[in-house]
RNA sequence: GGCCCGUUCGUCUAUCGGUUAGGACGCAUGGUUUUCAUCCAUGUAAGAGGGGUUCGAUUCCCCUACGGGCUACCA
């Protein structure tokens, strides 16, 4: 256990970082850095069909985002580079030459015309077509021809992929971190292609090559990939080497339904699964910044889908996450997405935050919109924040301290009755003559007046919030008046006597 | 179909053979706020089924069911 940690996030740059990414990378980051070791980022784009421009630096962005960017990537602390794969394919190569050299590889000319007439034939006798030891030297490989030939068909152009060789009859035994020991009969593995005909290494050889090279202590994962365990096990005994160890995490499930949460089920239930929105030609998904999250927030509801510490502690800073991860504390099965709880989450870091800070982000809305003002708008977060999840919902729990109210809700109008004008007037004047207009003084005074003319408290307090705020919400209503001032006041409870 | 992984309240989960099966989200009710929200209190609700092992199983083993993943010259 001498051995520095170095773990690795290893994205390909297909589409935007799905949520599930995220975690991945959260756990990642999070084992790393509670073992003093590095958290390293790797571009994993060897299939270049599948390549999508600017992917990659949204992945980079959107970890720096949520603040768990990789110690060492693409242009940062290059110690083991290049971290982009397709600029490694020269190290490949050689791997897989060495793989053919020692036996444990193999040449396999079949096309995929060929390949795919096979499964299908297989398929309609109700067999399984497996490319391993039971038929791979019945097909067009380098196995059946001599070292002459094989020379011969390669230098003259054929097509070709370098196949693993693996081995027959032998039971592996392997060791998960989160799942304990998995048993795979390596008789029913297939022959995976290492290496394809144009030149590229298939996820699994470059997997192998740069875990090693770059000095990878564990591998951690999604579950997606635990059936790939057997063969990175034995390609690493064919290489000589000794294997990293092996965590793989449990799946972020749909929210409703079966299956694992896809990049299409932000939009279509309400929620994102994106860290940052993603656009494509189809449209644009929407992102947890973009809704306003706060990345710790996220970060804090997505390490607790699937991982606790024993303790009914959920409100987690980044650095009490590092300080209380442990992977052997990692739930197996998959989880259910819950978007409300998710919300839960950002409502608490809301509530929690400083004034301060919130009314920055909050001014940032405010000259959107066009609102220029005089207001303490540190105050008006400071009133209405705790009903807010969200900083964008902030205007609409407030917008009553800029803008008078144009509409009075319907329900709330009932409590206007006939002798309302009458009192709102009364009120007019009592407000006219404070001299000192501060919440605290306004209220004792109305009060005071209230309870020697013994006026009812409710029908003063309603319509006057009804007149102020168009609606039966808000907060201390004392506030709101010395807020907005008591020319405003008086004018809008003038507007509601000829309104209602 | 084959292989692998999994299964505690609706959801996220605690429990490492003996508990009134605990917490959180959600929902409901009550209190506070003569508003709303916050907050507080209370309630709601769970060990997939069947066999074993054991004095005793949610916990260990097996079977079934169900869920999930993989089964490409994609990662």
């Amino acid at each position: 256990m001498s051995k520095p940690v170095r773990v690795r996030f290893a994205p390909s740059p297909t589409g935007g970082l799905h949520i599930g990414g995220v975690r991945t990378a959260l756990f990642n980051y999070l084992f790393a850095k509670k073992n003093n070791g590095t958290f390293y980022l790797r571009v994993e784009d060897t299939d270049q069909t599948r390549f999508v421009e600017g992917a990659e630096e949204y992945i980079l962005e959107a970890l720096e985002w949520l603040g768990i960017s990789p110690d060492e990537t693409v242009g940062k602390n290059e110690k083991f580079g290049p971290y982009r794969q397709s600029e490694r394919k020269a190290i490949y190569k050689e791997y897989a030459d060495q793989l053919i050299e020692n036996g444990w590889a193999y040449y396999a000319f079949d096309t995929a015309e060929s390949l795919d007439a096979h499964r299908k034939q297989h398929e309609a006798e109700g067999k399984t077509f497996i490319y391993n030891w039971h038929n791979r030297e019945k097909l067009d490989t380098s196995l059946v021809i001599s070292k002459e030939e094989t020379a011969k068909r390669i230098d003259n152009g054929d097509a070709y992929v370098i196949r693993f060789k693996t081995p027959v009859n032998e039971i592996l035994e392997l060791k998960d971190i989160i799942r304990g020991d998995i048993k795979f009969d390596t008789n029913l593995l297939d022959d995976k292609v290492l290496f394809k005909s144009d030149g590229m290494p298939t996820y699994h050889l470059a997997n192998i090559v740069d875990d090693h090279l770059m000095e990878t202590s564990h591998v951690i994962r999604g579950e997606e990939w635990l059936p790939s365990m057997p063969l990175h096990s034995l390609l690493y005994r064919a290489f000589g080497l000794e294997a990293p160890e092996f965590a793989h995490l449990p799946l972020i499930l749909k929210p409703v339904g079966n299956g694992k949460l896809s990049k299409r089920d932000g939009d279509k239930l309400g929620f994102p699964v994106f860290p940052l929105a993603w656009k494509t030609a189809e449209g644009t998904s929407m992102g947890y910044r973009e809704q306003g999250f706060f990345p710790e927030a996220v970060l804090n509801f997505l390490a607790l889908l699937g991982w606790n510490d024993g303790t009914d502690k959920e409100l987690y800073s980044l650095e009490e996450l590092v300080d209380a991860f442990d992977l052997n504390r990692i739930h197996k099965a998959g989880a259910k997405f819950d978007p409300e709880k998710n919300k839960w989450f950002n409502h608490q870091y809301l509530i929690t935050k400083e004034d301060d800070k919130l009314a920055e982000l909050f001014k940032v809305e405010l000259s959107t919109k066009g609102i220029s003002t005089d207001l303490d708008i540190t105050r008006v977060v400071g009133l209405v924040k705790e009903r807010a999840n969200f900083v964008n919902e902030l205007w609409d729990l407030s917008d009553y301290f800029f803008e008078a109210p144009t509409s009075y809700d319907e329900k709330a109008s009932k409590n206007w009755k006939e002798e309302t004008p009458e009192l709102m007037n009364k009120v007019i004047v009592e407000l006219n003559n404070i001299s000192d207009f501060t919440s605290l003084n306004i209220e004792s005074l109305l009060k005071e007046w209230m309870t020697t003319n013994e006026i009812g408290m409710g029908k003063v307090m309603q319509p006057l919030r009804l007149s102020l705020v168009g609606a039966l919400k808000g907060p201390h209503l004392f506030d709101i008046i010395e807020m907005i001032g008591k020319e405003e006041s008086i004018k809008r409870i003038e507007k509601a006597i000829q309104t209602l």
